[in-house]
DNA sequence: AACATCTCCTGAAAGC
DNA sequence: TGCTTTCAGGAGATGT
């Protein structure tokens, strides 16, 4: 399920076989993927003869620049992917969008579940696409300093797993990396975001640096849809320490990896290295 | 404000 | 074996 190091990866590996390439054909094979269903035709008019100029990452959502005039925008929520073709393409069945360059290569947007979207929008009226106006900050913005982080948190009564995963308090986690940042910092994901410490928090927030710089090196996580601009899974998915690891021996202690249900989401996490609410109690180790 | 629950959707996995 | 049910989850809507 892409999360902001997926979106990243698809981005860096899409946009050097697209960038300049002029919009031929579109072919919208599925009206729902489209953000507004009802302009699916317009869509289609509004994105022939584009050129796709540049792009970049927001949160989860992709942006490509349309020359001055407008975006296009992705989010590939569940099982979305995105990807260049250079050969003949004959669509999947759930290909969704497809977008044929002049002079050659296809842009596929597929998607199993269809919670994916697509945009087409206006310079100045981006806002409009998906909840990209009600994104929180950057979680690798080097001005999101630990500061910035730690007073936005302590404005929130919330428990910790629930906020990270909440995009208009912070862009771009998702339930996958948001564990794996808690197992890293030894927070218990129920721990309420109000009783954490300082050393805590500076513990969340250097450990969610690292881990989405780490994923994106890895090239994302594969579990089973998930897939890079060029079609390739990535392989994070080997590094991962307690996602999907239910059962499984913790790698710092002999306790087993639990599973609970934490703001509606499958949470996997050490009982013993993240003990609920005992954030800072001199047990804390390097990792 | 915070949190639970439902919705969307398909296909894999589990249950019987 | 084969059919049926459950489950996965991002995010918006709705209810408490």
């Amino acid at each position: 399920m892409p999360e902001l190091p997926e979106v990243e990866t698809v981005l860096s590996s899409l946009l050097p076989k697209i960038k300049g390439k002029k919009i031929k054909t579109v072919r919208v094979r599925h009206k729902d993927v489209v953000g507004w269903p009802e302009t699916a035709i317009k869509f289609s008019q509004g994105l022939c003869g584009k050129k796709i100029s540049g792009g970049f990452r927001r949160g989860k959502l992709l942006l490509f620049t349309l020359d001055e005039e407008g975006k296009l925008i992705f989010h590939l929520r569940m099982t979305g992917r995105l990807y260049y073709s250079d050969k003949i393409y004959q669509p999947r069945k759930h290909a969704h969008l497809v977008l044929d360059f002049s002079g050659g290569g296809t842009l596929i947007f597929e998607d199993t579940r269809r919670f994916g979207r697509v945009y087409l929008v206006k310079t100045g009226e981006e806002k409009y696409a998906g909840n990209l106006e009600k994104l929180g900050p950057e979680p690798l913005d080097p001005e999101f300093d630990l500061k910035a982080f730690s007073q936005a948190l302590k404005q929130k009564k919330g428990r910790i797993k629930g906020l990270l995963l909440n995009q208009s308090f912070i862009a771009g986690l998702g339930n996958i990396y948001v564990d794996e940042i808690l197992f890293r910092s030894q927070i218990h994901p129920e721990t309420s975001a109000q009783n954490l410490e300082d050393r805590a928090i500076c513990r969340i927030y250097t450990s969610m640096k690292e881990i989405l710089n780490e994923a994106i090196a890895g090239r994302g996580t594969t579990f089973r849809d998930y897939r890079d601009g060029e079609g390739r899974a990535g392989d994070f998915q080997d590094l991962l320490k307690v996602y999907g690891r239910e059962g499984e021996k913790c790698p710092y202690c002999s306790d087993y990896i639990e599973r609970k249900k934490v703001a509606g989401r499958s949470s996997f996490f050490c009982p013993c290295c993240q003990k609920d609410d005992v954030n800072d109690s001199g047990s804390v180790r390097k990792r």
